[in-house]
RNA sequence: GCGGAGAUGCCGGAGUGGUCAAACGGGACAGGCUUAGGACCUGUUAGCUUAGUGCUUACCUAGGUUCGAAUCCUAGUCUCCGCACCA
């Protein structure tokens, strides 16, 4: 059936066309008009699609920006696609499509389906990814970065994927493993790569996550993720050279007895001796053959290094250990040991008999070295510490410190985890690093005239990165010297683009700079960001660094741009029918379009915000949707015989504190509950309303369902896009509490009349008659509800007041009248 | 281990000191409409009790604060998420 008559489809069609061809939603910087600039994270466009995951996310977003377009803003909400990366090139490999070819493929099917669910981006703005005239502006960037010293090639342990073939970021490795396969243990290789200098802005990154507006604990997140902490840089001579350690405790500097530095430390083999080196290599041996997984909950294990290192408070020699405990990219690869006072110390210690030496002395307990079962790492008094002695162990950090500065032995350091971002990946689709190599002039960048350089279309895949084996592509001539040179095969992690792209959608067409800065001004910051938390420490971070580095690069002029998103919104994940996360993989998958088919998809996109708050994961369930279409049904069915009447004092109330209701609750993200007010509210229209009345409550729906809404709007006999039309504002006289107060007051009779009605027919008589008896004052409540009360209690209803002569009362009812609760008798 | 979120009736899920046996939706049940089914409309959906009343038990568990707790505090259990030997 076509649901009641009411083809969902060629109403979606037809108004979907409309908005097109009229560009409606199309936006350009207006002069003295309130921007709002609303945004999703965009797609990967992957060949398999859209499915209703995606659509709830899309819809999220396009509810929100079709408000603030209705309330008078001038909304950006554009649309594009994240199209360079591994899957495209993999699928390509595995199927021999070129990835050109397939994403681009993805990608019309991803604009089709998005197309469908009435989404209203701005489409002449959309920008893809992989387009030269896209990617040009990352290497321009690039070479900008590389000017000011914020790219920089280095050699450096770094995380290698073997099935994606190429170096991942810090921020891509999840629980050891590669964020796109989970079951695929990352290496690590000591390789020379391009890095990216993220953290010069650690300090910026981490102070300013305070001014957003964004879920706390995608905030925390970061925080934890750059990891500040306040300690002090220490050096112990080995060798005759000195080495530096990073500690947080330098009171304990009396306690050390050991040093242990990484496994992986790039300068390991210089600090072992010739007598040890057989040792020290079958134990490193016996570290890579250790899973990362079991790495984590491995036992600390070490080997004698055979070199002595000096203790600069105490001028005592300890040894130096190679341990599987210390990692090399934090610090300097290397720490000061006390076991006394740390508990991977004193493992250490106790594994290897190592003394162990008490320097700290706790306020409530008496600690003896002999019999130690765990350290101790909470604060004291300074023991056996030469002339700190006394201190308490907060002070004494200070003071240790202060004179290892004056002696050059040690300052005051931060520490953060952030790494810097390893941004060169081994792999043909994505942006190359316009960079080439000269055997005579070194690192030589591409002239900024010479971009974009070009991604070549027709390589060879196979084993490792196509372009190495790009003859065309690889030999080039030294810009610098003209000689024979080598130009740069690797390509930029696909973060990078989408670390600025909210930037272009501001001037996505601009051929001569990345965007201009008049645009920008107008339209950034984005004001609403929305997408999934899982970039919490990816892209959100990195889109953060280069707002920065851009505005301190100036590109933005004299703006005061320095974040890029300010509210931020996550979604939850939808789940399906199974509870597991909905995914083609899975085969749980609920696609737009079936949806669409059967119910519409105005339907679809009711359904997908009603169920929970956006923030929370939702279920999909056929059930349900079912109860989302039955409401649209019926509001098709209302306007089909819609006449209009007066809207009386009560529909005002409540269409007043509806418009209030609604209005935050999109606002703030709490749909499923402006969905509750809208059904609510279209319960009384059944009352009569007149047109202003009626058109409002469309206004109000229209953003959840945007189709039927226009096609309603348009039925009334208006000519006008429902899209453009005001939001409605709440006036405020017209809302009443007696109005609630009486509806409470009808419930709690109809409840009354039921439970004695169900008393009375159990005891086998038939009842057909409810006689009211209220006080004088409040007759009007019932008369007023005449028709609700008989249609909800399905009797013949007669009211009297308690005054009133001659009413008809055989057991004198009305003597149980109480205010707000009148007296009742059923025959 | 550290950090974050959470646990509500048959289910999903609102609610964050009284107006709560707890919104709204789904399901189930009953009645109406209908030749019948579907759809639609009305009601019920913790238990007992009653001509509309009263009582008991209820918002993870155990305590506490309060005249009063789903809501605040303390302890615990479980679930989910992020980071994970960060010196």
């Amino acid at each position: 059936m076509a649901e009641h008559g009411h083809n969902f489809k060629s109403i979606e069609q037809k108004w979907q066309k409309k908005w097109e061809n009229s560009k409606i939603f199309q936006t350009k910087e207006k002069k003295g008009v309130r921007k709002f600039y609303s945004l999703e994270m965009y797609p990967y466009p992957s060949g398999t699609g859209l499915h209703m995951g995606h659509a709830f996310n899309y819809t999220v977003g396009d509810i929100f920006a079709r408000m603030k377009r209705m309330q008078g803003f001038n909304v950006l909400y554009p649309m594009g696609y994240d199209s360079f990366g591994l899957p495209a090139e993999n699928a390509a490999i595995k199927n021999g499509v070129h990835p050109k070819k397939y994403t681009e493929k993805a990608i019309a099917n991803f604009i089709k389906q998005q197309k469908n669910l009435g989404l209203s981006y701005d489409w002449s703005r959309v920008i893809f990814t992989h387009k030269p005239e896209y990617y040009k502006w990352n290497q321009y960037f690039f070479l900008k970065f590389l000017e000011k010293g914020l790219a920089y090639r280095k050699k450096a342990p770094v995380n290698w994927c073997p099935k994606c073939q190429t170096v991942l970021a810090n921020e891509q490795v999840h629980q050891g493993k590669c964020w796109r396969h989970q079951d695929t243990e990352v290496e690590t290789k000591n390789l020379e790569q391009w890095f990216i200098r993220t953290t010069k802005y650690s300090d910026e990154l981490l102070d300013k996550i305070h001014s957003l507006q964004w879920p706390s604990r995608i905030k925390i997140m970061q925080e934890n993720w750059i990891g500040r902490s306040e300690g002090t840089e220490i050096f112990f001579e080995i060798k005759g050279e000195k080495w530096p350690i990073f500690t947080t405790r330098p009171d304990t500097i009396f306690g050390v007895t050991f040093m242990v530095v990484s496994s992986q430390h790039l300068r390991l083999m210089e600090l072992v001796k010739p007598d040890q080196k057989d040792k020290v290599e079958s134990f490193l041996k016996k570290i890579r053959a250790t899973k990362q997984e079991d790495l984590e909950n491995l036992e600390k294990e070490g080997v004698f290094t055979g070199s002595y290192a000096v203790n600069p408070a105490n001028n005592e020699k300890i040894p130096v250990y190679v341990g599987n405990f210390v990692l090399a990219d934090y610090g300097s690869g290397m720490v000061m040991c006390v076991p006394a006072h740390d508990q991977r110390d004193f493992e250490f210690a106790k594994k290897y008999n190592i003394s162990i030496k008490l320097v700290i002395k706790p306020k409530d307990k008496v600690l003896n070295e002999k019999n130690l079962d765990e350290a101790y790492t909470g604060p004291g008094i300074l023991i056996n510490s030469g002339s700190f002695n006394g201190l308490f162990s907060e002070q004494a950090k200070e003071k240790i410190t202060k004179a290892l500065e004056s002696k050059k032995q040690g300052r005051r350091r931060t520490q953060y985890k952030f790494r810097d971002w390893l941004v060169s990946r081994q792999r043909y689709w994505g942006t190359p690093i316009p960079v080439i190599y000269c055997s005579s002039c070194g690192i030589v960048p591409v002239p900024e005239k010479e971009l974009p350089v070009k991604l070549p279309e027709k390589v060879k895949f196979g084993k490792g990165n196509p372009l190495e084996t790009e003859e065309k592509f690889v030999n080039v001539k030294c810009p610098k010297c003209g000689n024979r040179a080598r130009r740069e095969t690797d390509t930029m992690d696909t973060f990078f683009d989408s670390s600025w792209y909210y930037l272009r959608y501001c001037d996505s067409k601009n051929s001569k700079k990345p965007f201009d800065i008049k645009k920008v001004s107008y339209w950034m910051p984005v004001d609403q960001y929305i997408g999934g938390a899982e970039h919490a420490t990816m892209h959100l971070i990195y889109a953060r660094f280069f707002t920065k580095a851009l505005r301190d690069l100036g590109f933005f002029g004299n703006l005061k741009i320095d974040e890029p998103f300010l509210r931020l919104f996550n979604q939850g994940m939808l789940h399906g029918s199974d509870g597991f996360v909905m995914s083609k993989s899975r085969g749980n998958d609920v696609l737009p379009e079936e949806v669409s088919e059967k119910y519409g998809i105005d339907t679809a996109r009711l359904f997908l915000v009603s169920m929970a708050s956006t923030d929370k994961d939702i279920r999909w369930s056929d059930e349900g949707v079912e109860g989302s279409m039955r409401f649209i049904s019926k509001v098709m069915d209302f306007f089909s015989r819609k006449k209009f009447g007066k809207t009386d004092a009560r529909t005002e109330n409540k269409l007043n504190k509806t418009i209030k209701e609604v209005t935050s609750y999109i606002e703030n993200f709490q749909y499923n509950l402006a969905v509750i007010a809208i059904r609510e509210l279209f319960n009384y229209l059944e009352n009569g309303t007149d047109r202003k009345t009626t058109e409002t409550f469309l206004k109000l729906l229209s953003p959840f369902c945007p189709h039927i809404s226009e096609e309603l709007w348009h039925r009334l006999g208006n000519k006008t896009f429902l899209s453009l039309q005001k939001w409605p504002v709440v006036d405020e006289r017209k809302i009443n509490p007696e109005f609630e107060k009486e509806e409470k007051t009808v419930d709690g009779l109809i409840n009354d009349v039921n439970n004695v009605f169900n008393i009375v027919r159990s005891k086998g008589k038939d009842v057909s008659k409810l006689y009211i008896y209220t006080l004088p004052n409040e007759k009007n409540t019932y008369t007023n509800n005449l028709n609700e009360i008989k249609k909800r209690t399905g009797l013949g209803v007669f009211v009297y007041s308690v005054s009133d002569k001659g009413k008809h009362d055989p057991e004198n009812k009305s003597k149980k009248v109480k205010p707000g609760k009148p007296g009742i008798y059923l025959e």
